[in-house]
This record gives structure tokens, sequence and C-alpha cells, in this order.
RNA sequence: GGCCGAUUCGUCUAUCGGUUAGGACGUAAGAUUCUCAAUCUUAAAAGAGGGGUUCGAUUCCCCUAUCGGCUACCA
């Protein structure tokens, strides 16, 4: 067998928001291609007339840019195979199905959606197949030229797989091994419908995996019931040979228990299930995203890459570049991760640590700007450099940094009680004037002279530096304390000290 | 209901028949400290149940249970 090229895809369809499921899939499918040299397409199934929602397409385009997986052609990114929309694609389509009618494999059926629902009600079990298509109204059953006068009159129809029962069916899956179905419990699935000219999902899949020479389909488990019927599908075009490998992936489970996890979950739970914050064009609604939640793309793309995989080792902490060189569809798992919030909140908190004081300043800063503050970048870098240990996302540097940038106005009361006692004011005094002696408000020297004197009279230290804290900050919480007023400055944190001593007694 | 898949600490997972069943998140305790975090150390925490196969099963097979998916003129 000669080795041909790798090239996968990555196929949603645009009738909403990309969710965090499909991120993952996306990402598989990314890493599989470059570890593999491969190629990886981007096409839009949208052969959902009904379902279409505009600005899906931008969404999943500007979402996966964001987390950096990269397509090598398709739409938006153009290609020898194109188009790569499928609505594009119609009169290719209907070549094919065409070609399945001529070759007996396929038939059309004029059953109405009404007709069908009543079958069901009549007969609970009811599925369209070989055991039930000889009693419907279609190509089998009825005259050829009642057939012919249907269509030419415009009547609505379908085409119809024809399965022949009591086959099986091996799907011979990378992460699963093999699966067998029998084709007797398949039914007619329906690959056309003449309402839109359109195909439905299987029949475009197979043709447009044909030709765009996919080599490899990685899709989620939710796949793996209609994998047998693709596999017919192959071979009734005669292309079982050049049949792509599958691989099914387990699925992203809702952390809280039953069932995959879905778009309504995000806000039930309190996390985002998107990468971006989506705007529904029809209901107005606001879902969030990672993006705006303060994520790091690349702490997304490590926390996806893990549930469900993992390199074989203790190693959980990789970039994009290493995923890609130790990725393998073998290291799979099989069955579905529940979506765990708190450890991607600590992939973030790793990645906030990578980057520089300055990155994350930069990134602050329109936050800052919202807060009416403006501060040198510089400066910013410092005060992050203190407090970056103890976040996790960049929106918490506010509530980490404000008295950085507003003098407290108000004292915690607990700590007021427990650490400004009767003398404290006066004690605040000689801290002044100890401040005022200082040659330099450098964090260590300031700190040295701070605590001696404190020692030195015997003062109380855990109150002594407790109240500091309480007229500098507001509250006893924080960095190091001597740290905080190296950067506020000798006449800033004198100002406070005085404020606090007015207001205290 | 039918079909398919899955089942190791609360969660994500390692283990390719022989291990004190390992790591991480989270939780708890301790260390550190002017405070709160962060950090470091430690601890608790798992093979769904029942049959086989085998000298030996978490690992292989079967049954049951449970969970999940699919069962559209949606993908």
């Amino acid at each position: 067998m000669t080795a041909s090229k790798v090239r996968v895809r990555f196929a949603p369809s645009p009738t909403g928001p990309l969710h965090i499921g499909g991120v993952r899939t996306a990402l598989y499918n990314y890493l599989f291609a470059r570890k593999n040299g491969g190629e990886m397409i981007l096409r839009i199934e949208d052969t959902d007339s009904q379902r279409f929602v505009p600005g899906a397409e931008a969404y999943i385009i500007e979402a996966l840019e964001w987390l950096g997986i990269k397509f090598d052609e398709g739409v938006g990114y153009g290609g020898q195979y194109g188009p790569y929309r499928q609505s594009e694609r119609k009169d290719i389509y209907r070549r094919y199905v065409d070609m399945l009618l001529d070759n007996g494999k396929a038939y059309i059926a004029f059953d109405t959606p009404a007709e069908l629902e009543a079958k069901r009600n009549e007969m609970p079990n009811f599925q369209y197949d070989a055991s039930t298509r000889m009693q419907m109204r279609n190509s089998l059953t009825l005259p050829p030229e009642e057939v012919k006068a249907a269509i030419e009159a415009g009547t609505q129809y379908v085409v119809r797989f024809k399965i022949e029962p009591g086959e099986d069916v091996v799907v011979n899956d990378i992460i699963r091994g093999e699966v067998v179905i029998n084709s007797s419990i398949l039914d007619d699935k329906v690959l056309y419908k003449s309402a839109d000219n359109l195909p439905t999902y299987h029949l475009a899949n197979i043709v447009d995996d044909h030709l765009m020479e996919v080599t490899h389909v990685i899709r989620g488990e939710e796949w793996l019931p209609s994998a047998p019927l693709h596999v017919l599908l192959y071979r009734a075009f005669g292309w079982e040979e050049t049949m792509p490998q599958f691989a099914h992936l387990p699925l992203l489970l809702k952390p809280d228990g039953k069932g995959k996890l879905s778009k309504r979950d995000g806000d039930r739970l309190g996390f985002p299930v998107f990468p971006l914050e989506w705007h529904d064009p029809k209901t107005g609604e606001i879902s969030s995203g990672y993006r705006e939640a303060g994520y790091l793309p690349e702490a997304v793309v490590n926390f996806l890459a893990l549930l469900g995989w993992n390199p074989g080792d203790d190693r959980e902490i990789l970039s994009m570049e290493e995923l890609i060189s130790l990725f393998d569809l073998h290291r799979c798992s099989k069955s579905g991760a529940k979506f765990d919030y708190e450890k991607g909140k600590w992939f973030n908190h790793q990645y906030i640590q990578q980057r520089s004081d300055r990155e994350i300043a930069e990134m602050y800063l329109p936050l800052l700007r919202e807060k009416h503050h403006d501060c040198e970048i510089e400066r910013l870098a410092r005060i992050v450099g203190l407090v970056k240990s103890r976040i996790s996302f960049v929106n918490e540097l506010w509530e980490q940094t404000a008295f950085f940038f507003e003098a407290p106005t108000e004292y915690e009361e607990k700590s007021v009680r427990k650490r400004w006692d009767e003398g404290m004011g006066a004690r605040m005094n000689e801290l002044i004037e100890i401040l005022r002696s200082l040659p330099t408000m450098e964090s260590h020297a300031a700190e040295e002279v701070v605590l001696g004197w404190i020692t030195q009279k015997g003062y109380h230290m855990g109150n002594v530096m407790n109240a500091f804290r309480l007229a500098v900050v507001g509250y006893c919480k924080g960095p190091h304390m001597f740290d905080i007023t190296e950067i506020l400055g000798r006449e800033e944190t004198i100002q406070r000290i005085q404020k606090a001593i007015e207001r205290l007694g």
C-alpha cells in the first residue's frame, strides 16, 4: 500500500457557536495532522437549511484561530478541492445520487413526513427498511411512469439508501477496534431531499471525504452508530479501497452527571462551554466564552487535549508543539470524560505564571482603563508581579490591585476591631516618622528599619503590621507589605496612614 | 424498547497477567508568614457486582448492573 498523505477534516455544521466538545475534536484532528505531516481541511456542513444560523461560520473560524488551530485548506483558507461549503456543492451531490439511483443502490420515496409520522404511531417500532419498504410509496413499489410523472409534477421526494439486510458490517475503528453491526438494524437512510436539493449529512459526508481525499475521519462517538452506514455507502460507490480510517472520540460529559455536555450547561453551571462569547442573532441571548472569561488559548488547548488523551507519562503542562509531537490516537481513552472546570482553572493559573509580568500587564491595561485608571506599563508590570501568583485569570487582577489606584475609603471592620487598639494611632504616628526618615522606600531596606523599630519598642508585630496594612490597603490581605509601599511611594503611604489615624483614632 | 459503546480515588487519568495500583485537580493538615493567597511537605481517597480462564487477574472471556451514545426529510 502506498502511503498517501494524511488528510483530515473538521466539518462543523453552522447551526450555532462551536462548543467545547467540537473544539476538542478540531484539536485532535489538528494534532493528528501535524504529527503526521498531513493536511487539515475546514469544511462547512450546511446541508440543513432549516437550522442555519448566520454568523456561526465566522465564529467557528475565529474561535479556532484564537486557539491556534490552523487549517491548510477549506472555507476561508482556499485550496484545490473546493468549494468547501456543502451548500455550494449541490451539483456534485446530485451527480452521485443519480449514480446510486442508476445502479439500484438507492430509490426514490414519496412518503410525506406526515405519512411517516402516522406510520410510526400505528407501528411503534416502525423503521423504513427492507421489511417495510415494499409497503411504502416509492420507486420500488410504484410503476416507473407514475414515479416519473410525480417527479415531473414537482411532487417532493427523498432518495433513500437501499440497505441489504442480514449482513454483518465491520467498522474498523482506531480507538475502539472492530465494531460489528448487522445491516438489518439499519434503516434506509434519507440521502437526499428534493425540497431543497440538498443531500443529508451521510451522503455529503461520504462524497466529500472521498473527493477531498480524506484519509482519517476523527469525530465524536455520537457518529459511531452510523459508521456502518458510511461503510456501506463507500461500498455502494465502489470506494471501499480508499475509504478513510475511522477514529471515534469519547464524548465530553456534563460535570454533574447525566448526558453529554450541552450548550445549556455553561450558564447552568457557571462556566463557559464556548471558546468565544456568542451573541445569538435570533434570541439576542449572550453565552459566555473562554476568551472573554480570561482564559489563555494555550491553557484551553492544553486542558482540552488531556480530556480523553494522555501522553503516557505524568506530564500535564504541554505546549501545542509538545502535544503535536506526543499525540497518538491509540492513546485516546474509550470512555467519556466529565468536564472538570476546576482543573481548567488550574491550567490557566499555570499559563498565567508562565507569561511575563509585562505581558500580563498589557492584557490588564484595558480592564484598568475601564475602571478609569491609567498606569505606565512598567509600573503596572511591577504591580502585576506582586500579585500574579495569586490569580488564575487576568480579570481577577482588579480586585487584587485596586488599592494601588484607589486609597481605601473604609477599613474592614473585623480587622479594625482585632488590630487597631487604643494606642495604635500613636504608634502609627511613630511609623510615619520612621518612614520619613528612611533613606529609601526600597522594600528590603524599609522592612529592615520598620521591623527593627517594632522589635526594639517591643510592639506586637502582628498588630502593628496589620494596622499598617489596614491603613494602606483597607483590609488584611495581599502581597508583602513593603513591596506595596515601595510601589506606592513615601508620600502616598504616609498620607494613607494619616487618613487612617484620623478615621480610626 | 432495540442496537452500539463504556466502566480504576469525588474528577481527569497511568497500568500493555505478577506494582506498597502511580500522577494531577479538588479536599484536609502542617511548614512559611505582618495578612490573605501562592508555594512546599504530608494525608485521606479507586479496580461496579458475580462467574470463569490462569500458578496468579484491575488487566483476558461471559453474565448482571450502571452510565453514555444512536434510533429524523439534524448534524
